[in-house]
DNA sequence: GGTAAATCCATAAGCAACTTATATCAGCGC
DNA sequence: GCGCTGATATAAGTTGCTTATGGATTTACC
């Protein structure tokens, strides 16, 4: 396959790639609506895993949602068992959240369906689309970057 | 930039396309929440302007949302004037939605603002990231396809 | 070292955008 | 003209956020 060997921002086609990501954005929205971990939970239970223990704080800003939200979106998996709350002995304002061994578990299988799930649909597209899919990845990594260190300061849309 | 000419679904990085996709789903979905149209409401326009007067239910079915919703949805976009109901002449259970000017000024005004935005960040990557990013389009648009032919067959995830 | 300001978390109230279950009303087959 | 189906509406409940505010604790300043 090739690729055009510039694309100028001039020519981008910029609209497509925003319907695209929409489309992309709706379908992913609602096939994850149907009863499991949310986004923003799975997301949180992946850096707990991968972090390990942190203060409410640092995952509300990490995550991207308000402390209070956070505060219930842990108190919601915390009555699910995925996660635990302790004191910080040094700082008894603090509350150091942990990811339980059953949110480990709960955050495997959900990896496991999902990796399931878009193998099969790879396992659909061709040869080709696969391979500007991988080679996109970092693009796509790059913008999800830009978007939220831009997000902070500026509220624009996309 | 070169591509590796094939790539199989054994070797593929599933974990790091699933997880890419959803941090710019939540990203996406972050910035759209800001007081602006919402994903639904913005599609749901965008589909009254190119197919023209429809339905409720064809629009909810098209929406991938129930009936109810679309319903809600209908309601809240008119009492913000963007779009209207009309009853069919020929049939009077049905109601043909349609959108008014003020919505088409306002999905307008949104896509000028998305594409503004997207051209801003666009012009932050580098030559090869646009090309990449550009060159999987048509594979992120078939993956959109697959997704919601899938759907309401087998409830999977992601 | 005692009060003021700042920081961390929780609670309250409200909203958007869904869901399921049910009601209403029009058309249509027999 | 009765009953079924089909199109929409209404009701009630849920999830996952938001802003505003309060209580507890640490930090900083005089």
């Amino acid at each position: 396959m090739d690729l055009p060997t510039t694309v100028s921002t001039r020519d981008f086609p910029v609209t497509e790639v925003t319907s695209s990501l929409e489309r992309l954005t709706r379908l992913v929205l609602r096939l994850t609506t149907q009863g499991e971990l949310s986004l923003t939970s799975a997301a949180t239970l992946a850096t707990l895993s991968r972090s390990g223990p942190s203060r409410l704080t640092d995952l509300a800003a990490h995550e991207g949602v308000t402390q209070p939200a956070m505060t219930q979106l842990v108190s919601r998996l915390q009555e699910a068992g995925l996660v635990a709350r302790a004191g910080d002995p040094d700082d008894r304002r603090v509350v150091r959240v942990h990811i339980t061994e059953a949110g480990e578990a709960a955050l495997a299988a959900r990896r496991r369906a999902r990796a399931d799930a878009l193998t099969r649909l790879l396992g659909r597209l061709g040869e080709a689309e696969r391979a500007a899919l991988v080679a996109a990845l970092p693009a796509i990594d790059s913008l999800t970057r830009l978007l939220s260190d831009e997000r902070p300061a500026t509220q624009h849309a996309l």
